[in-house]
DNA sequence: GATGAATGAGCCTTCATTCAT
DNA sequence: GATGAATGAAGGCTCATTCAT
C-alpha cells in the first residue's frame, strides 16, 4: 500500500481523465491569459502536472487546443439540443429554448466564453475553427432559421427567416463578447434579458424582456 | 555615402509619416496572422522597412500596438461623429447615421475588423483596450442611447433606451465578428441590410430592411 | 488477471530471449533511423515490446548500445575465426576464408554494415567501440598479418606484410561503407569481387577476380 | 571612436565571414562530439558566439548541417582537381596526384576527417550526403576510372578499370576511416603510404611503397 | 515480469530588444 | 535617421529515466 497524500495528485490516472483535466486547464489558460500567451507550461501547471505530460497526452499544441475546441463545440452542441428537446413542438418554446440554452450556466461561464473569444479572436486559429465548428455552426443556424421561420408565418409577422435568426445569433454572440470585454461585469440576466429585448422586437406577441409570453 | 536612388523610398521621411505606415503594416498583420503571431519583423516587412526601425519609431512592441489601437479607436470615433453630425437633428436620422457609419468602407475593410477582433479576443490586451477604447465606447454608448431614447418616445413605441441601444451595438458588433469569421464572404450590404432589420425590428414605422424610411 | 492470448508474445520469456529481442530491434532501428535518432520508444515498438521493458532489461540507453555493439563483435569474431577454423593449414586458403567470411549473409546484411557505420561515424561511441572492439580488432588484425606474411614468403612475393594486410582490411572496410553508403543497391558478390580483386593484385598466383585459385 | 576591446570578437562582421565561421566550428563540433551531440549551443560556443547568431545566419540546424556539408564537398572537390590539373597529361602521374590530394594537410585534418564520418554514418544525414556529394563523387569515380583504364592499357596489366578505380578509392576511404577511428594516431604519411602500397599491387611498374616511380 | 503514465533536462527555434556602424 | 548583426529569454518538443500499478 502507497501511504496516500492528499496534496499530491495521483500518480497515475486513466488516459481520459488525465486528457479531460488538461483540456480544462487550457481553457482557464486561454481565459486568464490570452491565446498568445497560453503556453504548455503554463497548461499544465494550471492542470499541476509537468508539462512534458502535456506532449505525452496530445502530442502537439496544436492538438491540444484543437480539442478544445472540439469539447467547447460538443458541449455546446449538446446544450442547445437537450434544451431543444424538452421545448416540444411550439416554435415559441422552441425559439425561448434556444436563446435560454446559451446562458445556461454550464455553457455561459466566464471561463467558456472567454476561450471562445479566443479562438475567434487569433486569425491563426480560424481554419481550425472552420473545421471544428463549421458543420455545427451550419447546424445551428438551419434549426433557428426553421424555428423563426415558423414563427414568422404565425399571425401576420413579416420578415426574411434566414436574416431574423442572424440577428438573433449575432446578438447572443455579442452580448456574449460584450460579457467578456466590458469591465463592470454583466450578469447572465442582464445579457438574457438584452437578448429577449431583440426577441420581442421581432415576435412581441411570443416574447417580452422577460421571456417568452406564455 | 549612399546615392539617391528613386526606387528606395526616400531617405528622410517625417516622422508622423513613418509611424502612420508602421501602423497600417501593424493592422494588416494583425489581420493576416493573428494577434500571437504578430512580430516585429513580419510589420517591418510589410511596412517594406528595417526591423530596426520599428523600435526606433515605437520603442517597445507594446507601444505600437497600444498606438495602433488608439489610431482605430480614433478613426473610428471621429467617422460616427462625422455621419452623426452630417444626420441633423431627426433622431432616426441619427440613429440611421450610426448605423451606416459602422459600415464606411474606410473604416469597415477586412484588415481593421480583424485588428479589432484581435484585440477583443486576447485577454492580455483588454488592459490596453480599456485603457484606449473606454472612453470611446462610453460615449458611442450614451449617444446610441440617447437617440434611441428619443426615437422610442415617438410615436407609442416602447422600451428601455438603454437595451435597445445594447441590443444595436452588439448586433453591429455581432455582424463584424460574423464579417470576419465566417468563410463564404459577407458582403457589407449584408452586414448592413442585417443591422436594418434589427432597427426595424424595434422601430419600424422609420425602419425597413433597406434602412430609413424617409 | 490476464488470460492468455495466444497472439500476445507469452508474457514470461527468458531474459536472455527479451535481451536478444531487444538487441536485434537496436541495430535494426540504428540502420534505419541512425544513431542520432535511435530512441529507446522505438526500439522498442519496433521489437514489439513495451518502452519500459527497455531500461527493465538494460537499465540505460547507454548499455544497450554497449551490449549492441559487444553482441556485433562477439558474432563477428565467431564467424571469421569458425571460418579461419574450416580452411585448413595453407595460408592462402586462409585468407580467402577470412575474405570470404565479412562478406558471410549472416554478418553482411544492410542492418548490421549500417550499425556498424553508426558506432564508427559517431565521434561519442569511439571509447565504447574501443572498450568492445579494441581486442577483437587487435586479435583480427594480427591473423591477416600474419597469413599474409606467409603468402608473402612463397614463391618470390615482396611487400611489407602489416602493410598489405591493411590495405586488405581497410578495403573490406571500404566496401562495407560503400554497401551502405552507395545508392544504386552493390550486391554481396560485387563486394567480394572487390575485394577479391585487391587480393588478386597482391597475390596473383594465389587469387583472381574469382577468388582463390585452386 | 569606440575603445578597442582585444579580447572581445568585432560586434559586427560581414555576413560571409561570420558564415564561414560558424562553418568551421560546426566541422569543430561534430569532429569533437559527434553527430548525436552536435547542439547549435555547443557550435555557438566553439565559434564564441551566442546560439541565436546560428538561426540568424543559417534559419535552421539542418541548413547549417547542409553548408557545411556543401563546404566539405566544395573543398574537397577543388582540392582533387588542382591536383590533377598541376599534374599534367601523364596518367600515372595523374593517378599519383589523386592519391596525394586526398591526404593534403589542409584536406586530411583530423577535424576534417571526423566530420565525413559524421556524415556518413548517421543514416539521417544519407540523404542529404546524396544531395550535396552525389554528383562530385560520380565525377571523381569517372576521372579515376578513366586514369586506371589509361594506365592498365600500358605495358600489359590486365584487369577491369572500374575495379581497380573502386579499389583505390575504397582503399582511401577505408585509410580515412581507420585514421579516425583507431586509437594510436597514424601520421598523413602511414596512410599515404598504405594507399602507396595499393598502387604498386596493381601498377607495379608506376608506384611503390614511396609512390610514383618516376 | 511488464506496462505505460509521469517527470524534467536539454534541444531547436522564435523573437523582442540592443547596439555598432 | 536607418540598418541589420547580435544577444538571450522563453516557447514547443523530444526523450531518457523513474515508478505506481
Amino acid at each position: 500500500m502507497t501511504k496516500s497524500q492528499p496534496d499530491q495528485p495521483p500518480r497515475k490516472m486513466s488516459r481520459d481523465t488525465r486528457r479531460a483535466q488538461l483540456i480544462e486547464a487550457t481553457i482557464e489558460t486561454l481565459a486568464l491569459r490570452g491565446y498568445a500567451r497560453t503556453t504548455l507550461t503554463e497548461v499544465a501547471r494550471t492542470a499541476g502536472l509537468s508539462h512534458g505530460l502535456v506532449n505525452f497526452h496530445f502530442d502537439t499544441k496544436e492538438k491540444l487546443l484543437s480539442e478544445t475546441l472540439a469539447l467547447l463545440a460538443e458541449e455546446y452542441r449538446l446544450n442547445w439540443q437537450a434544451y431543444l428537446e424538452r421545448a416540444g413542438a411550439d416554435p415559441a418554446a422552441q425559439l425561448a429554448a434556444l436563446l435560454l440554452a446559451d446562458f445556461d450556466p454550464a455553457i455561459c461561464t466566464p471561463a467558456r466564453l472567454s476561450a471562445w473569444c479566443s479562438f475567434w479572436g487569433e486569425a491563426q486559429s480560424r481554419p481550425l475553427y472552420q473545421a471544428q465548428c463549421g458543420a455545427n455552426d451550419a447546424a445551428y443556424n438551419a434549426c433557428i432559421a426553421e424555428i423563426c421561420g415558423q414563427l414568422l408565418a404565425q399571425r401576420g409577422y413579416e420578415g426574411d427567416p434566414a436574416r431574423v435568426a442572424r440577428v438573433l445569433r449575432v446578438t447572443i454572440q455579442g452580448v456574449w463578447l460584450d460579457m467578456i470585454t466590458t469591465t463592470p461585469d454583466y450578469t447572465i440576466d442582464e445579457g438574457l434579458a438584452t437578448v429577449h429585448a431583440c426577441a420581442a422586437a421581432f415576435f412581441p406577441r411570443h416574447f417580452c424582456a422577460a421571456g417568452l409570453i406564455l
